[in-house]
RNA sequence: GGGUGUGUUCCAGAGUGGCCAAAUGGGGCAGACUGUAAAUCUGCUGUCUCUCGACUUCGGUGGUUCGAAUCCAUCCGCACCCA
């Protein structure tokens, strides 16, 4: 499923291609998320032609709940549904194990959870999930896995992994039974846990290591621990997953993570972050990070982003985004939207170009010094 | 011309003797946001020190009172009704 192009000789970043059945993705690569199957203000066309998204994400608790998965497969799968011919990844739920905790409840069965839109009880087991992965049809899809909080104990992020562990042996044993709905394949990726300790990450890495799968995931990190944590943590399990298999850093991050993350040999990334942001009026350049809310760009009739490589950089200056955002109007959150996601392209994509040229490590060491200045 | 009502901090609008630098909403200013319950949330929004505290404000002026945004007189502005 990957071919490893080429490996920095100063650092572990990496050049790559995913193969899929809906294309191939050139990594390292940035997934923006479509949580309910959009991403949040932007066409499908903005995102193919503009964006350049190779790769998008959608979330199996929330689609579940709605359209409902019978409405997925009755329209072929979530590509067919909103229209999306490329690659598909889709999160199990496990992120709302943590960010949903005060309506779920786990037990070794699975998640209960109480529907955040009507209140209804829902148990989601990893075999329910699979079936419910199934159904979308994403391309790639996460096991079912406990997204442990940054700031868990030690004794707590033990168990919670070992209970990862055990439902991972159960979405393996559900997924390889069942079979493509729609006539491309899946790939199952497992998810290293063990929350920011050396050794519950290397005893994760290593167990997933010798499953042998297509893939491999990172998760629980940038959910309340140190950035440094973080990076160590990420340090720790690529020395151990397989060097052939391409690796996804779940849910991170700030351009200035996902450049840290490359740098580590992390090849695959997602992130509400230049979608949210955007929406809340800040947008990231390779400049630094500016609020478009901030009195100073009242009169500023420059474009929105000079170097900016999306139509909306040119086409629209700050003054006007800054009004837009001010009167609340839904342009301007689009217009944040594609920026952000425009630049977080353009950002992996560089990244991709120099660790083929073999200049990663000082492209990278100039870039992190701009991207978080403020302007 | 007569009558009634009204004038509060950027706006709207509470407050009708001390607990009022003055509710609440809006606006403004700034911050947060990491596998999306987020077009959301938080803080500040009279001045000075900026912690305690001090000072000046509720249309103008003059009173009553220990004490007034609140009561009285008068003037000014505005709104509506009657001629």
């Amino acid at each position: 499923m990957f071919t490893l192009q080429q490996t920095d000789t100063r650092s572990s970043a990496r050049a790559g291609v995913v193969h899929t059945d809906h294309g191939d993705i050139l990594t390292p690569i940035f997934m923006p998320v479509g949580t309910v199957g959009t991403v949040k203000g932007v066409q499908r066309r903005d995102l193919e032609d503009d964006i350049k998204a190779q790769i998008i994400l959608g979330n199996t608790y929330h689609l579940y709940l709605r359209p409902g998965t019978h409405i997925l497969h009755e329209a072929g799968g979530l590509h067919r549904f909103e229209g999306w011919t490329r690659p598909i990844l889709t999160d199990s739920g496990g992120y709302q194990v943590f960010s949903l905790t005060d309506i779920r409840k786990m037990t070794e069965e699975g998640v209960q959870f109480s529907s955040h839109i009507d209140g209804r009880k829902l148990l989601f087991t990893p075999e329910s999930v699979m079936d419910i992965e199934r159904e979308i049809g994403a391309d790639i899809v996460m096991a079912f896995d406990e997204c442990c909080p940054g700031t868990a104990d030690r004794a707590y992020a033990k168990a919670s992994m070992e209970r990862t562990h055990r439902w991972l042996d159960r979405c393996i044993a559900r997924f390889d039974s069942t079979p493509d709905l729609y006539g491309y394949r899946q790939h199952l990726f497992p998810i290293v846990q063990g929350c920011v300790y050396t050794d519950l990450r290397q005893d994760a890495a290593k167990r997933l290591r010798d499953l042998d799968r297509d893939g491999y995931a990172i998760g629980g990190l940038a959910v309340g621990e140190p950035a440094e944590k973080m990076y160590e943590m990420i340090e720790v399990v690529n020395d151990i997953l397989p060097q052939d298999k391409p690796r996804y850093l779940m849910g991170v991050g700030t351009p200035w993570n996902i450049l840290e993350g490359i740098e580590r040999g992390v090849d695959m990334f997602d992130c509400v972050m230049p979608t949210r942001n955007g929406r809340n009026g800040m947008i990231f350049t390779r400049n630094g990070v500016m609020n478009m809310r901030n009195k100073k760009w009242e009169n500023d009739f420059t474009p929105l982003d000079p170097d900016g490589t999306s139509y909306v950089d040119q086409q629209y200056t700050r003054a006007y985004v800054r009004h837009l955002i001010h009167a609340q109007e839904m342009l301007g959150l689009e217009i944040l939207s594609i920026h952000n996601l425009a630049f977080y392209l353009w950002l992996v994509g560089e990244a991709r170009q120099h660790i083929l040229t073999g200049d990663f490590k000082p492209w990278k060491d100039e870039m992190m010094q701009r991207l978080m200045n403020r302007l």
